[in-house]
Order: C-alpha cells, then structure tokens, then sequence
DNA sequence: CCCTGTGTACTAGTATACAAGAAGAGGCGG
DNA sequence: CCGCCTCTTCTTGTATACTAGTACACAGGG
C-alpha cells in the first residue's frame, strides 16, 4: 500500500546496490509494519534485535530508527529502548490539517487552469478504480486512489510536494488501518472521486475545493470513533519532537 | 575555527551533560551555516573533518548529516564526499506554496475566532517588532516574525504544524539571505503584520487571508531576481524536500 | 510483611576499526 | 608532448568494541 516514497531519489545516480537496499528495506519493513499496524503502539524494538534478524550491524538500523522517530513512529528512550510510538490524535488532526491545506489549494488551482490530456490521465485513473471497485480489489483501488491525488498536485505545478502529504498522511492511515472498512466503503471515496474530476472538468474551482475537502474528511471522520474504541494505542499527550530553534 | 573552539571548551566543562546535546548542536550549527550561506552550495564537507572540527567521532556527525540530506541541504555521494546542495528553485517554490496553503488557511480560521487574549499576544509582538524597526534589530525583528506567524498557528488549533512550515520555511530562508534587504524592508514587512492583526481583530477572515498571501508573496518575490543574480547557487534539477513530522 | 540496597542484564550513545570504491597525482611508455 | 596505467589517498559505508546509564529482580535487614 501507498507509503511516501520519500527520499533516495538523489541516490539514484548511484548504482542501487544491495547495501543501499538494506536500510531501504529496513524502513519500508518497519515503516509498513507500523503504519498497518502489525507492530502495535507500545511494543518494544531493540536495535540489536532488529539488526539480527535482518543480518546487519547497528549502524544502519540506527540510521533507520533516528528517521522514523523523525517521523513520529518511534521513541527512543536513551540507555532504555526503542518502542513503537502510540498514536497521537492530536498529530492525527495537524496531518488532516496539513492535507486538507495542500490538497484543497492544488485542485483549486487544477480545476481553474486544466487542460484536456490532466483530465484525460485523472478519467484513465476513476475507470481503474471503478474496475477495483467491482472485482473489490481493495490494493489496486488504493494505488490508484494515491496515484490520483498525486496527479492533482502535478496538474497544480507541484509534484514535490506530495511528499509532504505523503508524511501527513502516514498519520492518518494509521488510523484507517485501525478500522474495518466497511465493503461499501470503496464504492463511496469512488464516487467522490467522480465528482471531484466532474468539478475540475468543469473549471469548478469553488466547487471542486469543496468536493475535495468533504472528501478528505470522510476519511478523516472515522478518526475519532476509533480512537474511542482502541483506546490504547493512543496518547492524549503530545509527543515531544526535537524543536528546530526559535 | 570559532565554532570548533566553542565545542571542545564546552566538552572540557561539562562533558556528560553535553554528550546529548552534540549532536543537537552540531545540527544547528550546520542548519544555520547553510541556511545562511556562510557555508555556500556546492561546498564540500567531510565526516572525518567535521567529527575532527567538533572533537567527536564520525558516529553523531553521519546521523545529523543524514538529516541534513533528508532535508535537502546536503548531498551525500557514496565513496566520494558530502557536498552542500544547491538550492534548487523548484524546491523554493514548493516552499512556499506549502507556506501559504498552511499559513493562509490558518489565518482564516484564527480571523474566524480568535479572542481577545490571542489578539491582545499579537499585538504584544507587533510592539515589539516597532521597537526593533526603530533601533533597526533585525535580528530582534525577525525572532519576533517568528513568534508571530507561530502564534497564528497556535491560535488556529495546530500548532505543531509550524514544525512543517518551518522545515518548508528554511529553503526560502535560504533564497533570503542571499539578497541585502534593503532598510526600508522591515518597516513594509511590519506594516503588513500591522494589517494582517487588524483583519483578525476585525473577525475579517476573507480580508485576513487576501493579506497574508500578499505578504507571504512578498517575501517570495525576491526569489526569482535573486536566483539569477547567484545562478551558481541554483540548480534547474529537481531534488527533494522532506518534512518532519506534523 | 515491607522496604531498601545491590547486582545483573539489558539499553542506547559513542568511538574505533575495517572495507570498498572513487579521484587524482605521477611515473612510464609511446 | 600525449596518453595510459598504477598507486596513493581520500571519501563514505559497515561492523565491532566500549561507555554509561536505566530497570528490575532479589536478597537481606528492619
């Protein structure tokens, strides 16, 4: 499933080799396992034990904890362990905060200048979620709901900075994996979709700016709910991040 | 040089109690170099000088240089060296449209229901900026700046989110230390933080929002004349910028 | 029984040693 | 004089050794 793809992208120049591979892996392994859920709030990583189950030295497993306590997955208590972060609700509402932001600006700007082929490419993508819908391929639907928002940005000038919605949405589909969705849940963001590229079709930029906001917050809104029902894994208390300076 | 000498005197002094605070240091020292180009883009730097520099080994020195490198101010090319990245314009732009999405939906919300007492914090920081405008401490000016635009998103319910805008911040920040503002520059700048809070006072959400993206967009406008005026520190490649978490 | 001190077994933080590879200087042959 | 090859010396990447500090069990005294 759809995980920020983040960084490396300067290392390419490089040929990829398998030492590379092995941090990468790390962080995908661990970032998945966190995010779906498979590793749960609280539990314990020690960095010996992860470097020996992968074959590894602690240097590069340092490297890969210090990034995702970057990111808010892990805390690290020096001279005691390494635990999965539980999830903040309060992180969780800043991330809709900074999605809403960035994604609700871009379809404003996509929908006011689009052009035929953006709209083209945002059609292909609605017909490969109305098949995953139908045989209910929940993975398939998933990527290619994120490759549509992705486009969204890249019709509105800035690729990159999905990036940044990637990492903000890291937070909340870690609420999402929390909830069962229901079998109907897929046929809803579909439609919502729909009206979303009818909107900017349409040069519909108010319109289309609602849309999108009613439809990042039907993600959004099952968040409380199941906090209230998993109540463990989360936090009221902020985590304490290292300030950058004032 | 000044920032080793500072370091190792430190370390003599008070050894344990610094020990954590190496690499913390080392960081901001690093950030703020670059940032404010006294380290200029292209610039070659070496774990083993730097870890020499600040008397510590390469261990701290690789983990801050990786965050560096996640944040788009270094770049790292195997078995060759680490090199201070250039600033890549795009990654400016980006920049700043994340900035004025958080910031401008901010102020909206903050000019809907902010109260008496945010405003009346607002306000304190407005005086202060008129004093540091009068006796011309920029330094003193912009530390205020910074509060200010961190107030707003305080009083907006996300104040964690200035974490992002921060990190997004620092890539213009760099474009802006390249020109010397000139000295009627803070006054234009604290007249517009004289009518973003009027607009807030005033519940003037619309109004509000209008004015902080013209000021946001002052700020921006330099970029482009200065990017040719410095085209050796540019570069047209893509590259990426990373954020921390929200 | 409870409380306290101590030893042990962990942890992360740091330093150092080693490996692999790239770049450049310099000698040698043409 | 030019080009090529080699060797030295740098770089980062990885592994290992060591330091320091925490948590916890457990024995022993009150």
């Amino acid at each position: 499933m759809a995980v920020a793809r983040h960084a490396s992208a300067l290392r390419d120049v490089v040929p990829a080799e398998t030492a590379r591979a092995i941090g990468a892996r790390l962080y995908q392994d661990l970032h998945d396992d966190i995010i779906s859920g498979r590793r749960r709030p609280g539990e314990d990583l020690s960095e010996t034990r992860v470097a020996e189950q992968y074959g590894v030295s602690r240097t590069p497993v340092r490297e890969v904890f210090h990034r995702l306590v970057e990111e808010g997955f892990l805390r690290v208590v020096p001279q005691v362990g390494t635990y999965v972060a539980p999830i903040n609700l309060a992180a969780v509402r800043d991330s809709q905060y900074i999605r809403e932001a960035l994604e609700c600006r871009a379809i404003r700007i996509t929908a006011a200048k689009a052009k035929a082929p953006a709209i083209r490419a945002l059609r292909q993508e609605l017909r490969v979620q109305e098949r995953a819908v139908a045989i209910g391929d929940r993975a398939r639907f998933f990527a290619s709901d994120e490759r549509m928002h992705q486009t969204l940005l890249t019709a509105a000038g800035h690729p990159q900075v999905w990036d940044t919605i990637a990492a903000a949405k890291a937070q909340l589909d870690r609420v999402r994996y929390l909830s069962l969705e229901a079998g109907d849940w897929l046929a809803m963001i579909f439609e919502q979709h729909r009206v979303l590229i009818d909107r900017i079709a349409d040069h519909d930029a108010a319109g289309a700016e609602r849309a999108m906001q009613a439809h990042l917050r039907t993600v959004f809104a099952a968040a409380d709910r199941i906090a209230a029902e998993h109540a463990d894994f989360f936090e009221g208390a902020r985590a304490k991040p290292r300030r950058r300076r004032a």
